[in-house]
Order: structure tokens, then sequence, then C-alpha cells
DNA sequence: GGGGATGTAGACAGATCTGTCTACACAGGG
DNA sequence: CCCTGTGTAGACAGATCTGTCTACATCCCC
């Protein structure tokens, strides 16, 4: 595998983002870890003082991995500044399909772990807060951008846990989750078009 | 405490809900369900033959007192069948609110373990069916009326996951959380209107 | 050739977790 | 009076987890 050619620490970490994110954080061992990514013990130690820190590394990498995925995929379905919320479900779309989806890896640790570890909650909100910056720029400039930018996110996270509950059911896949997210989403577009049109009925 | 009071099987089952819902599963070991709820270690393992056991009858339990709990709450804020999403808003103000809120424990547990215990993923499914069937109970009937349901549940469980990562954050609360939910909720029943009055612009 | 950085293998301590087991207490009904 | 059901206290086995430590191997640059 071209992982072996790696260094030892982005070894390191990629094993463990593999891990974390489909068994969960407490569910993970160091050991899975560090026999998974075929490394030694003192090796391991050399890179991340604890798994705490192993953690919050992982938070990191997730954190710009997800965010350069989420800009591509918004690129590539179309989506172009101020210009409506539609290509958020198509991008979304991509994500769920992909058979190792599992959810969003900060709201999982949040629910598994609360703040637990200190500084773990921090990160989350900060991701939540970079996503919400994405959204609020497909939408064009006016009084209610960021309350329409915000009410975006809360349906783009509700339609993640959505999938995350529908994916492991046999067969219905993620249908439910998609079509509830275009209805909010194009519902959001009309109070867009409404309110900068003041054409409110 | 009226706690001491109650027969064994219930002490254990409210002592593991409290701890389970606040710590997370993985986090809460038996012995500390066991020291908190002043029993021995033979009487538990008489009610709950294993860890699991007790995770499931938790989530039974949990299933209930929450869809009470809705139910209720949403009478007490006025819904009425057919009459619209508003009062959803209302009643999730007043969970996001409680100090020991921490999101919903199915979305939680889903989050933390997937389908790591057998059961648990089709018990939350089940829950977020019958949270479904009482939120369709509030829209009028319509071709729309389960699309439109999928989607306010969406948009409810966004809010929820919002407010969780919202409620640790020093003094913001959840404001967001519910403004959000609340302008997808009016723009849904807006589009219940147009959708039965037929008058899409 | 020598030294430092980087690596491996694996034993070990100490903690924690689940689940079983022994030994004992006590109350109520036949 | 004794038996059964229900309870307590706590030792114990066996597993697993984190983090440390020793002893040894390899490679590259000076």
């Amino acid at each position: 595998m071209t992982l072996a050619d790696k260094p030892a620490r982005e070894r390191i970490l990629l094993t463990a983002h593999d891990l974390f994110y489909r068994d969960g954080i407490r569910a993970t061992g160091i050991d899975k870890v560090i026999a998974e990514s075929a490394i030694s013990k003192v090796t391991f130690y050399r890179y991340f003082p604890s798994k705490n820190a192993l953690i919050l590394a992982f938070l990191e990498y997730r954190h710009r991995r997800w965010i350069d995925w989420f800009n591509d995929a918004l690129q590539r379905h179309g989506a172009k500044p101020g210009e409506g919320l539609r290509p958020l479900a198509a991008a979304l779309a991509e994500w769920f399909s992909n058979p190792v989806f599992r959810g969003c890896a900060f709201i999982n640790i949040t629910a598994e772990m609360g703040d637990a570890i200190p500084g773990v909650l921090a990160i989350c909100q900060h991701h939540k807060q970079d996503m919400l910056a994405i959204i609020a720029d497909l939408l064009p400039d006016s009084a209610a951008r960021m309350t329409l930018a915000n009410a975006a996110a809360v349906a783009v996270d509700g339609a993640i846990v959505k999938a995350q509950l529908e994916s492991t059911q046999v067969n219905t896949k993620t249908k439910v989750a998609l079509q509830s997210l275009e209805v909010i989403l194009d519902a959001l577009d009309k109070s867009v078009l409404a309110s900068t049109n003041a054409q409110v009925p």
C-alpha cells in the first residue's frame, strides 16, 4: 500500500483518522492504532505524547480535510457566491453515498464525549463556524443573510444525522435525508427571493 | 431522596439513565451505576444479565419518557392536529434550556457506537419514526404532508445538535439553534399554505 | 568508522472494566 | 422452625487500556 511509504507521523494520523471516525474514540485503543499503522509503541509516543494529543491532532486533520472536500464538492456542483443553497444538497449527496460515511466527526465526538477532553468542544464549534461561513457565501448579501445561513447549517446538520441513522439501514440509503434537505433549502432560497424582492404575501 | 424508596430495578434504571445520558455509554462503568444506585453487584446482575441489557433497557425507558414529554410539551404550547409546526419550537426551547440537556440520547448513542450493540440502531430508528409521526400530526392532510414532516424532523434534529454544541458554550445559550429552527418551520408552514392554496408564484 | 536520529519488539506497571463467586443477613409464609 | 426470596459486602478472574522502559537494529551524514 501507498500508506507504508509515508513518514511515520502521517501514517499514524491517517490510521487513527480511519479508526476514530469508523469506530468512535473510546472504542479505539492506542494499541489498535499502533498495530494498524505498523509502527512501534516508542515511535508512536515520540510523535504523540498521549492519546488525547492524538485525538486533538485527528480533529485538526479531519477539519482541514473535510473543509477542503466541502469547498471542492461545492465548486464541482456549480456553487457560485450569492447564487443560492441548492449545490449544498448535491455536495452532501456525494458524501452520504460514500461507503465509509458515518456522520460528522465533530457531531459524533461531541455526542460521545462532550467536553471530557478540554479543547474538543472549541474545535467542534470552530469547525461548524467555518462550515457556516462557507454556506453564508452561497447567499446574496442581505439583512437576513446570516439568519438564513444559520438555518441552512442547521438543516445540513440535521440531514447529516438523518443520513447516519438511515445509512446502516438495509437498502433505504439516504434518500429521505437528502429529499428533506432539498425541501428546506428550496424553502430558504425562496424566502431569500421574497425578502430581496419584498414580496411577502 | 425519594429514589431510595423505589424498588431496586427502577432505582438502577433511573441511575443508569442519568449517567448514560450525561456521560455517554462507554464512559459509564457498571460499577459506577451500582455505587450510585446504592445496590449490590449481585442485585444488579439479577435484574440485568449484562451491561448490554441495561443499555437496551435504558433506551426503551428513555424513548417512552421522551415521547411522553414531547407530546405533553406540544399540548402545553398549543399544538393542535393540522394547525402547523410552530409549537415545535416552543416545546424544544423548554428542553434546550434544561440544565441537564445533552442532546438526543438516540443520536448520541448512534454517534458513539453505531450498531456495535445489535438492536441499538433499530431502536433509534424506531424512536425517530415515532417523533416523525407526532410531527406529521401537526400538519394538515395533503400530498406533501409526509415530505414536509420529514423535513421538519430533519430541522428538529439539526436544532438539537446545534443546541448541544452551543449549550456548553459560555452564555450564548441556544438562541441560534432555536431561531434557525423557527426560520425553517415558518418556511415549511408557508409552503403548506402555498401547496394547499395552489398559489405557487 | 562513529554517532545521532529513527526505528522495532515486547515486557511491564497500574488502572479500569465486566461478570462470577463466596459468605453472610434477614424477613415472611407454610 | 425452616425455607425461599431478596438483599449486602467484597474478593476474584480475565480482559483491555494507557503509558514507560529496556534492549537491540538500521541508516545517513560527518
